[in-house]
RNA sequence: GGAGAGAUGGCUGAGUGGCCGAAAGCGAUCGCCUGCUAAGCGAUUGUACGCCCAUAAAAGGUGUACCGCGGGUUCGAAUCCCGCUCUCUCCGCCA
């Protein structure tokens, strides 16, 4: 959520920015609405100030047994005004508000203008493909050798649910502790391990709700979801507060499952891992001071890519453009590996700073030592990584001609020390 | 799921219709005192949203709201009534 009162002394720039975003937005209504409410409000006050003062007076009277029965007559005419005003009032912040929420974060003056992914800016690249003779997809790899189980999935649940299977699951548990001791122990994150389902205010504070609802699953008849993503109970952590300086930065990293409608994707990456109903992500989350969030955002970016790094994946980092921005980010770096089954870089990761949009929504705030005020703070946050995708990206870099797959150096240690996934007998 | 108790400022905790944005204590900040420390003394100590003034901004002045959340009664609600949420205790059930 943008700033009330930036927007209303901004609006042509904020109008601009949004175009960049390939967005058009009635700002007018906002003006209005805006206008609206101020008038009221300042209608409304003067009345209530009014009834303060009567009202003490009245009090005042009672107590030396005077009759007030005018003023009281009176206050009561004030009264029902103020009530009706209330309303209004009531009605027109709402809508206000509902407005403000759908209005998407500004971009960052660093991020390129571009309308899609193509126009992504490549930042950086590791490694380098490996050579693989006829390379297979992971769900190609992932059946014949008996770890992954599309169809039986399917059947338990339904279309993008997958089941996985002994050296599968095991390697996919393997890959959760790898990435959350790697974080913990060499990054400075502090492991938490939250509620899998969140409330509507937590879904708001983050930016999935009010404008992505269609995107989530709700529990019928309660205020629960399922998260998308662990960065909502970990970011809501503190939402509401005002934590000192002194505490800041803050380093969070979670596993949590991840669960998505995935309305709208009908068709898209029907096969294998990349796009399901319920996946595995690790996810860091920083709050920090708005000051330091782009430094942070580096380092986060790179936490990330240290896995890659560990498991000698090839990748490439791209900083995504103004267009191809999520609703709640300013600055977003996306991760790809290389898939080589699919001859592609697929995202493994998301790093954005989100600056002080989800702080404002949440009430996250943090107390200047120097000056004693607050002010919001900043919160990022960036898979470390998608665990399912980088799950893909083993299988598919390390296949072997024989149609086993290697299991990288990093990882074995987490694996009982095996070397390699063969087909089960 | 059943029965009961509770929710007040950074914390503890008073307050059962007007003099309460809220006593007192603790903590914190600033100042004084002191050879140092401790103690003592004094002052300050919430947030949001309007308006005025000013403007690069801040400060300042002023008003309104906020005592878990939402509604109601009343001229007037932290205080009375209703609904909800959360916490605690006991019972039941369960990992």
């Amino acid at each position: 959520m943008l700033d009330i009162k930036y927007l209303r002394e901004n609006l042509t720039l904020v109008e601009e920015k949004m175009k960049l975003r390939g967005q058009q937005i009635a700002f007018e209504r906002f003006s209005a609405l805006d206008a609206q409410r101020r008038a009221i409000l300042q209608e409304v006050e003067s009345l209530r100030s009014e009834r303060n003062k009567v009202s003490k007076e009245i009090g005042q009277k009672k107590a030396k047994k005077e009759d007030a029965a005018d003023l009281i007559a009176q206050m009561g005419t004030v009264s029902d005004r103020i009530k009706t005003l209330d309303e209004s009032l009531k009605q027109t912040e709402e809508d206000l508000q509902r407005f403000i929420m759908t209005v998407p974060n500004l971009p960052h003056a660093s991020v390129a203008v571009g309308t899609c992914s193509e126009a992504n800016p490549v930042i950086r690249t590791w490694g380098g493909k490996p050579a693989i003779e006829a390379p297979k997809p992971h769900w190609e790899l992932g059946e014949n050798l008996g770890i992954l189980d599309f169809t039986r999935g399917a059947k338990i649940a339904g279309a993008r649910f997958t089941l996985y299977l002994g050296a599968g699951a095991q390697m996919e548990r393997a890959l959760i502790n790898f990435m959350l001791d790697l974080h913990t122990s060499e990054h400075g994150y502090i492991e938490v391990l939250p509620p899998f389902m969140a409330n509507s205010t937590s879904m708001t504070g983050t930016g999935q709700l009010p404008k992505f609802y269609e995107d989530l699953f709700k529990i019928e008849n309660m205020d629960y979801f399922l998260i998308p993503t662990a960065e909502v109970p970990v970011t809501n952590i503190h939402q509401g507060e005002i934590l000192t300086e002194k505490e800041l930065p803050r380093y969070y990293v979670a596993y949590s499952p991840c669960f998505r409608a995935e309305a709208g994707s009908y068709g898209k990456d029907t096969r294998g891992l990349i796009r399901q109903h319920q996946f595995n992500k690790v996810e860091m989350v920083k709050f920090t001071t708005p000051e330091s969030s782009y430094d942070e955002l580096e380092r986060l970016t790179l936490n990330a890519e240290e896995i890659l790094k560990r498991l000698g994946i090839h990748y490439r980092t791209v900083s995504l453009c103004s267009g191809d921005l999520g609703f709640s980010s300013a600055k977003t770096y996306d991760i790809e590996a290389w898939l080589p089954g699919q001859e592609a870089y697929r995202e493994i990761s998301s790093c954005s700073n989100f600056e002080d949009f989800q702080a404002r929504r949440a009430g996250i705030r943090f107390r200047r030592e120097e000056t004693g005020k607050v002010e919001f703070v900043h919160t990022l946050n960036g898979s470390g990584l998608a665990v399912g995708r980088t799950l893909v990206a083993i299988l598919e870099n390390y296949q072997q001609p024989d149609g086993s797959v290697l299991i990288p150096e990093a990882l074995r240690p987490y694996m009982k020390g095996i070397d390699r996934i063969t087909p089960a007998g």
